[in-house]
DNA sequence: CAATCGTGGAA
DNA sequence: TTTCCAAGATT
């Protein structure tokens, strides 16, 4: 199992800029905190943009977060950005100015989490972590359940699974960490698996007992339209666009002609949303009346 | 633990 | 057209 899928991420994998050996460590950091949740295709231009204009976390932790959320342009989650900028600004006062090594220290930094703390220490250091994404949990509960995906939320005995199978040797595990999310996203995909590309058909659960379709509760797809989340976006949108505050009332109706919603029947929605992105950092209140990024 | 938090492309 | 979901984190 392990042999065929390092062979087969030799061959396969995709070079994306963060994995050439000559990306920082920084680099491989903000790669990270872009792709949580963002299909790493959309991240790749941004991520440039960034490395030339912020190619250290000093850089970055240096800039204003408004213009943070400006050049995170429309990759969702903006508070991602805020928090990216903010872990910067940690590595400035705690670690010298340098992305940590070790995990527990990574996982303190805004924005961190156990995938993206395990993320960094594998491939921007080298170290032998369990790295478990949506791509992990899928492959291996397609190869060593036999289920067609892995359980909504991350179970114990998945970890318990995934640290069993990571190679013993750190320079190995790194390379196997980032081979099996590989093959989770080219082969392994959760809408349409290319069973009869992948290195591991002859010896997957899944495929052994004929591909069944999940058993599992039915997952609860995300609302948008007329959501908060929608609104939410569509203020920052507004916000992101325009070099200037904007009043109140102004972005009230640029948001509702956006979203095609009646301004009547939706003020006191976006009124809500603009309060909560104010608690979040995002949006700054100025003159009294007006709107703007946070300086 | 479950809800919340953006966005856009593919099925 | 609607639905699904993508290198998750936080509360």
């Amino acid at each position: 199992m392990r042999r065929r899928v390092l062979d087969w991420y030799a061959v396969h994998a995709r070079p994306l800029p963060w994995r050439d050996p000559e990306t920082t460590a920084w680099g491989v950091f903000v790669s990270e905190v872009m792709s949580q949740q963002t299909p790493v295709g959309r991240v790749e231009p941004v991520w440039r943009e960034w490395l030339a204009r912020w190619p250290t976390a000093g850089d970055l932790a240096a800039e204003s977060p408004g213009e943070v959320v400006r050049a995170w342009g429309r990759l969702g989650y903006p508070r991602r950005a805020l928090r990216l900028r903010e872990a910067a600004v940690a590595m400035v006062e705690h670690h010298d100015g340098e992305v940590p090594q070790d995990e527990d220290a990574l996982r303190s930094l805004p924005g961190v989490g156990a995938y993206t703390a395990a993320a960094v220490a594998a491939f921007a250091h080298g170290r032998r972590t369990v790295v478990v994404d949506t791509n992990v949990r899928r492959v291996l509960a397609r190869t060593l359940q036999g289920r067609a995906q892995a359980a909504p939320a991350l179970t114990a005995a998945e970890s318990r699974l995934a640290a069993e199978v990571v190679p013993q040797d750190p320079e190995t595990s790194a390379v196997w960490n980032v081979a099996v999310m590989e093959l989770g996203a080219l082969v392994c995909r959760a809408r349409s698996p290319e069973c009869e590309a992948c290195p591991v058909r002859d010896l997957c659960a899944w495929v052994a007992a004929g591909r069944p379709a999940d058993d599992g509760p039915p997952r609860r797809g995300q609302a948008w339209h007329g959501t908060d989340r929608q609104v939410r976006g569509a203020i920052v949108q507004t916000l992101r666009e325009s070099p200037d505050a904007i009043a109140r009332a102004g972005l009230e109706h640029a948001v509702c002609t956006r979203l095609r919603l009646d301004p009547a029947r939706h003020a006191a929605q976006v009124d809500r949303c603009v309060g909560s992105l104010v608690e979040d950092g995002l949006v700054e209140p100025v003159d009294g009346d007006r709107l703007r990024l946070p300086a």
